[in-house]
RNA sequence: GGUUCCUUGGCCGAGUGGUUAGGCACCGGUCUGCAAAACCGUUUACAGCAGUUCGAAUCUGCUAGGAACCU
């Protein structure tokens, strides 16, 4: 083996486009471990409505960051950012290489040009934060931020994403100072090499993939599991594609059939945002196969 | 055979003479701490034909398809 470094080796691509088996052959191949990009296949109580790997093929490959948490932890990219780089140094004892598998793609971004570093923001803030918008909307949160962070007011890509306002005005209360002077704009520099592999199949193709895997998802048990959490719907972890339809299902708003057309539906806009990010990144390479892998990290 | 009613874009669905309904999908886009989240943009109509009218998805007639009831 050539000495490159350590190298990072990025699959990710849409949901449903066949990753974690590449990734999976091409760690076989190179003799190195799978770190999951995923952020809903780290919750333990999700397998088969995540599509995580099955016992076998974790079996096959050592896998990190997968069902390693419980529904009601906390988590976010810059969480990821950070086990993943506890975690690097340990894979790269054993091998040149490390696999970094998934979809979740602001997470990919967080490991691969760093996150700026913002204060954790205590929960007093983030309820007052939460409160503005809920009693006075968008239009409170504007206002708030006039005072807060004017900057971001003028910069900000979406006014009407109130997510953006509530986080851009609790990181302002909690830092005492702008949030959008935290934000330095620039992207860290990682002491390793990346090599960020995306799978992209046609879309007629990736579109009928989701569609069958949804019915196996069903097949293999998806209504009792998402059963199972129920009662716990609340949580953000479950504000995800298919367990938000089977809730609907439960709560006897939506028809069965109906139910699992919608998981269907919401996969595939799901992956046609994941696309979107892709596409504006100039540093993926698009492969469709083991050997065009390989090819791509100069094997 | 007769009577009555229905027919809006890929789907749902408002609109009864003079603005773009709207929603979802499709297609495109945003993204620096819950991101499988949240948000933004755009395209596609008025079953067909003829007529009334300055002007028809909206009124009239015929045709086609569908529904209910009657014989």
């Amino acid at each position: 083996m050539s000495v490159t470094g350590n190298t990072l080796i990025v699959v990710t691509g849409p949901t449903g486009s066949g990753k974690t088996d590449l990734a999976i052959q091409l760690a076989q191949k190179l003799g190195c471990e799978i770190i999951s990009a995923d952020s809903r296949q780290m919750f333990r109580d999700l397998p088969i409505g995540t599509a995580a790997p099955t016992a076998q093929q974790l079996a096959a490959v050592p896998h990190h960051l997968v069902g390693n948490l419980s529904l009601t932890d906390y988590y976010s990219a810059a969480c990821f950012e950070q086990d993943v780089l506890d975690l690097l140094p340990r894979l790269w004892q054993r091998s040149p290489y490390a696999i970094m598998c998934g979809g979740s793609m602001m997470y990919i971004d967080a490991v691969c040009n760093g996150i700026d570093l913002l204060p954790t923001v205590s929960d007093e803030n983030r309820a007052a934060a939460l409160e503005v918008y809920t009693r006075g909307g968008i239009e409170a949160l504007i206002e708030a931020l006039r005072v807060h962070d004017p900057d971001y007011l003028a910069t900000a890509p979406d006014l009407n994403n109130h997510k953006r306002l509530v986080h851009a005005l609790e990181i302002s209360m909690e830092a005492g100072r702008p949030y959008s002077s935290l934000l330095t704009g620039r992207k860290t520099e990682r002491p390793f090499r990346i090599i960020k592999l995306a799978l992209n199949p046609p879309r007629e193709v990736l579109f009928d993939r989701i569609n069958r895997r949804v019915d196996a998802m069903i097949a293999a048990g998806m209504e009792e599991e998402a059963r199972r959490v129920y009662p716990l719907r609340h949580l953000n972890s479950l504000n995800t594609v298919g367990y938000k339809e089977l809730f609907a299902m439960f709560d006897g708003t939506m028809d069965r059939e109906t139910a699992i057309a919608r998981i269907g539906k919401n996969t595939r806009v799901y992956a046609k945002k994941q696309l979107t990010w892709l596409k504006r990144d100039p540093s993926v390479c698009y492969i469709s196969s083991l050997d065009e892998a390989l090819a791509a990290i100069g094997m």
